[in-house]
Formats: C-alpha cells, structure tokens, sequence
DNA sequence: CTGAAAGCGCTTACAG
DNA sequence: CTGAAAGCGCTTACAG
C-alpha cells in the first residue's frame, strides 16, 4: 500500500520545464514577477493536472507562521450569536486560505502556551472580544453592535409600555454581563424608563424561584425582565411558573439569542435574534489585515412570541 | 519594538557546549541514545533557562505531518457527551504534545480537503464515528458503549412498569438515529417488552403537536416515549402539554444527554447523563497508537426527575 | 523574464 | 557517547 507520495514545487517544476522559484512566482501571483503568459500557462496547466497543494507547513516555516488563527472560546454562550459568528469567521479565513482552530476554554492557559508556541499560529481571538469592544460604544456599535443588541430587548419592552425593567443575571458574573447591564440601563435613560435593575437567578430551580420572589417584593414597580441570555429566561420563567405568576401579564420576559427550545417553553419565549455571520468575516478580514469596508452587518431583530 | 527572537535549538546548543543534534536527543528522550547524565543536565538546563520551546512546524516539515488532529463535528449534538468527549480527546493529545482541531462541519468537503492538504493532520476524526462503531456490538459496546447508552432510556421506562415504548426522533434521519432505535429495539427485545415504534417529532410546534397526536391515536398501547435527545424530549413534553396530556401519569417522557433546561421545564425532564471524557481519551491514544487499556470509563446513568 | 542558492528549525541516519 | 550533514518543501532576495 504505497501512500501515494505528495506533489512537490519540484514536480510542477519539473513538468512545466522552469525552475521551482518560477512555479512559486506564477502560482502566488507574484507582483514583483512579470512573468510570460505562455510560461505561466505551461505552469498553471502542470499544476492542475498533477494537483498540486501547496504544503502548508513548509511555507509555513519559510513564512515564519502557519496559516492558522486561534479563536478562543472561553465563556459558553452557545447560541446563534457564537455559531453564526464561528461560521462566518470560518468561511472567510477559508477563503483566504486560512483555517480556524477553535479552542474550547477548558485548557489550562498553560497547556494552551505550549500549543501555541507549538504551532505558531498566523492570530489569536478571543471570542467575545471584539463583541465587547467600545465600553463607550460609538454610533456603530450602537447600530450593529452589542450596544444594539442590548438596546432592542429593552425597547421591545419599552413599546409594550414597561417603564420599571429588571436585568436577568447569571450568578458568575464576567465581563459581559456588565456591559450588558450598563448597555440595557443607558438605553432605558435613553428612553426615559427606571433605571435597569439587576436581578442575579442562580441555575439550581428552587435557589432561581426564591431569587426571583425576593426581588419583585423588593421591587415592586418591575413588570419586565430583560434576560441576559434565553437560558437566563427559561430561569425566569421556571421561577416565575413555580411562583405562580401569569406571564407576560405579571410579570414580562425577553430572552436573548434565540436558542431552538425557545419556541418549545409556554409561555412561548420571546427573543432576540443576532446573526453574526457578518462580524466573523469582518474579524476575518481584519486579523489578515484585510479591508472589510464592504461586509454589511445584518441587524439584530425581536423574534415575538408570548412572553413578553 | 523588536519582536523577541525565538529561543531555537541552536541557542540550547550553543549554550550547553553541544551539538544541536544532541539537544534533540535529550529533550526527545530518544531511547536509541546514550546520553551521558551530566550532558544531560547541561542541555535541560539550558533550555529550561532560555524557555526554549520546540517549532512545532519546523518539526511537522521534518516528520511529515503536524501534530494536529482534526475533529470534524457534523450532527450537532451539544450536550454532555460531545463536550465531554471533546474534553477529554482535547485533554489527552495535550498530555501527548499533540492540538485537537475542532472543525465544525459547516465547511464546504471542498474547502476542508484542501485545509486537510495544508495543514498535514496527524489523523482525521469524525465526530461519532467511534460511538457508532459496532452496530451489532460486543459486549463492551453494551457496557459502555452507545448500545448500554440507548439500554438505560429503555431499562429505566421497564423498571416503572412501561411495556411498550416509542422513541421520538428528528425529521432528518442520519446514521445515528438508526442505530440508536436498533439498540433500544433490541434492549426491548431483552427484557422482554413490545417492539419500540418510533415516532417523529418535527421541531415547529403546531406540528410537532400534530404528530404526538397522530401516533397516540395509531398506536394506543403506548405509554412511554424515549426521545433520541433533550431537544426531541423537550419537543415532546411540548405536543403533550400542547394536546393536554398529563406527562408522566398519561405518557412518559424520558430524554437523553442532560441538557440544562431539562431541569427547568415542567415536569422536570428525567434524562440520561454522559460523561464521555474517557472515551475522548481513549480515541486519542488510539489516534496515536498508543496503549488506553487503563482508561476506564465512567458509565451513563439516568437522572431521575418528573416525567418518567 | 528566469534560475541557482540560501535558509526557515527541526530530526535522524551516519560516521567517528 | 557526540557531532557534521542532509533534507523535509517552500519563498525570496540576488544574480544574470
């Protein structure tokens, strides 16, 4: 069983007649070469019938860096926004002959050191962070950023006529959650509502229900709950189920980025959509140092159901 | 800003008083060697020193492929078995210098042959493969494996005096589906039970209602429903609760892979939970060619709740 | 317009 | 026990 040996510069070279640096020239498109359009068909042809592929780690150790770019996703918000983003980011860097490794958080940051070095990849992301960028959002960010996708939940709740909105919190806060927060409460100054409240509902069913009993008896006046994630909704709702309390009547729930049980919970549960596609491939571009001036950004939207 | 040069063989070398090919030795461990400790001491220290770290690419162009392992994960079955698996598969080619390169299958075949081709993995994994080994399985496939897995749903139903079954499965079928009524038919056979029916649930609620209704009324014996995963349980309790049926006193309702909101909906989704970090090590040190015989695998168990 | 040559950093027969 | 040398497949100054 001979593994069929691989096709070399050297090959193409030598079935087209010209050195292998000529090879390399027509087939990178070197723009510092003027090369022979009769030459560089002879080349171009030998390539194709020979399929030729370009062996990525050798030109990796003469370029100093392999074509590969690290996204590190460390916090799970497994969900339209981090699968749509993935795929987006995954197809440009395809396109521009990169690939993505996506690295679950789990590693020790120690281990992951060693990998890197190891493999000497072109870039490293950081899921999330480019999502969080601009604190003080600029008007970009409030249009197609997370500054936006913060704001559409509480106007959907504005326009139901809620004035008094609390925010659904996990219980381990990290950097998002209070961007989240502060995004949600400017929108409500914005707006001219209360002040966004915090409202923290740990997973464990019973501790939710009473986290949330405590917190309308402490604030009345909420009729709405903003969450940070649909699994923070499904929490407020469960409590609010194991309280008693009629939704949306009582007491209003939106979710955010629309995970598939979502329709599947009654009251059915109210969200938002966020197709990130968009901003994977414009991080793509950006990484490679590419003009991304051309991706247009497809907002965010309220997918309506029934409870809020 | 000079970017700080990397530490390579040579430096160790040079620092150690020996030749680059004895710093391979000594760091590779190479057994066909006979390294003289106090050289070795020399070496390691010197290299400890200047926190050399191998070029991982230098070293995949002389060995001929990366130490990269690609995970290629199609079905997406987000829950406790794929992220344990990944886990532990990522865990363990870490321990043996290796990356675990998680490619989710959106990519066109295409494009991944042509990554696959630059990038020279170590070996392609696909993502269930390995669960799905042995449709007619040994008995390590009934203890441990995905037929013990698809065993327990059907166990635990028997046990709360169920005799005819059905399983809830997707509107696509793939691989995985059939084998897992196969394994549930055949526990059934086992314990002496009817025949599993099997029961499509599509994801839109009107109609996925409309089915549970269908299949109740065509098949009036049954009392029990083991869904092919949370999401399709989830979809289930939904048509029931849609069509007023009292789960579990009516129907049973029993899930699989312990998602989170299982315990948040209503009734409480009893389910069946998968730790398959072992087995993730178990496909890495495989991949590798090494030994995994003392690796022991954690077995599923269920989780008993509120609807079956 | 094209080719010979150097070199990226490593491993491993091979020779001593 | 240790070192000099070849070579993995590519890109890119450099010389013609």
């Amino acid at each position: 069983m001979e593994p069929a040996r691989r096709v070399t510069l050297k090959d193409v070279a030598a079935a087209s007649g010209v050195s292998r640096a000529t090879v390399s020239f027509v087939l990178n498109d070197d723009p510092n070469q003027t090369i022979s359009s009769s030459t560089r068909e002879r080349v171009l042809r030998a390539s194709r019938e020979l399929g030729y592929v370009p062996h990525g780690i050798a030109r990796a150790l003469r370029e100093g860096s392999s074509r590969i770019v690290v996204l590190n996703v460390d916090w799970s918000m497994e969900g339209n926004f981090s699968r749509s983003y993935i795929r987006g980011l995954d197809a440009e860097l395809a396109a521009h002959d990169h690939v993505l490794l996506v690295r679950h958080g789990e590693a020790a940051p120690q281990s992951t050191q060693r990998i890197l070095d190891a493999i000497v990849p072109r870039a490293v992301l950081r899921f999330g962070e480019a999502y969080m960028d601009g604190h003080e959002p600029d008007q970009e960010d409030w249009e197609h950023g997370f500054a936006a996708h913060a704001a559409l939940q509480i106007r959907h709740l504005a326009e139901r006529g809620h004035t008094h909105i609390a925010m659904a919190l996990p219980d381990h806060a990290f950097p998002l959650t209070g961007a989240r927060l502060h995004f949600a409460d400017e929108t409500a100054r914005r707006l001219g509502l209360a002040p966004v409240t915090d409202l923290v509902v740990p997973r464990p069913r019973e501790s939710g229900a009473a986290a949330v009993r405590a917190f309308l008896a402490a604030h009345p006046a909420v009729t709405a709950i903003a969450a940070f994630d649909d699994d923070l909704a499904l929490r407020t709702l469960t409590a609010l189920h194991d309280l008693g309390r009629v939704v949306p009547d009582e007491v209003a729930v939106i979710g955010y980025d629309d995970t598939e049980y979502g329709a599947l919970v009654t009251p059915a549960l109210t969200t938002v959509h966020i197709d990130a596609e968009a901003k994977g491939r414009v991080a793509a571009r950006t990484v490679l140092g590419l003009d991304a001036a051309d991706l247009v950004m497809t907002p965010g939207r309220v997918i309506v159901r029934d409870s809020a």
